[in-house]
DNA sequence: AGCACGATTAACT
DNA sequence: GTTAATCGTGCTC
């Protein structure tokens, strides 16, 4: 079942780790591509200085001040996409950003947007799943919770809190601390689909 | 208008 | 462990 918007109107850590486990679906051309989320991280609000919304409400992160459930799309690096869920009420700039999927549906699709010798590598990143299934600025803003949206999230199994490990977030170089030490990361124990 | 840098990845040594 | 790739964003001049 598609999450509801209720689901996403959550603390952000909170939503961060009821989000593993849920199954993230992409439909391209008519088919299902999806995967478990296995790994994600929280980014809350102007005062987290590791999050874009630091910068207050531009272009840019205006997605994050808007409705929970949406995408949050951004491009980095020159090169990739990644994708963030919008939590918590509306006008508080919040997401929890995907960082890595165990495949499930669609893998030969995913390997032809993303060519690898092993499934294990086709979503292991949150820029490898994003170039896995098609998902780029086309879909910053989009609702999850729509019926006719071409993304959205399903429940799953719950993953209970003892399998679920927690670290500080990946990738935050000049970002001063507490923000760069906050361990606002979650992962699924032991799974081998986590980044690296 | 110009600049430094980035919620990364792959391909190096 | 180091580095190139590559460009939108936000900040300074």
């Amino acid at each position: 079942m598609r999450l509801t918007r209720s689901f996403y109107n959550h603390p952000t850590r909170q939503l961060a780790q009821a989000l593993l486990g849920c199954r993230l679906v992409r439909r391209w051309q008519g088919q299902r591509l999806s995967g478990l989320i296995v790994e994600t991280e929280a980014y809350i609000g102007e005062t987290d200085l590791a999050c874009h919304a630091r910068a207050g409400r531009t272009a840019r992160t205006a997605v994050m001040y808007g409705q929970p459930g949406r995408a949050y799309v951004y491009f980095t690096y020159g090169m990739h996409w990644m994708l963030n869920v919008v939590s918590e009420a509306e006008h508080f700039p919040a997401a929890v950003l995907i960082r890595a999927l165990e495949p499930q549906e669609g893998l030969d699709v995913m390997q032809q947007h993303r060519p690898v010798p092993r499934p294990i590598e086709l979503c292991r990143g949150p820029a490898k799943l994003t170039q896995a299934l098609r998902i780029d600025r086309a879909l910053n803003g989009v609702d999850l919770c729509s019926r006719h949206s071409e993304l959205w999230i399903e429940s799953g199994v719950p993953v209970p809190a003892r399998g679920v490990g927690r670290g500080p977030r990946v990738g935050l170089g000049n970002t001063p601390e507490p923000w760069k030490s906050k361990p606002w990361r979650y992962w699924v124990k032991d799974n081998p689909f986590v980044s690296k």
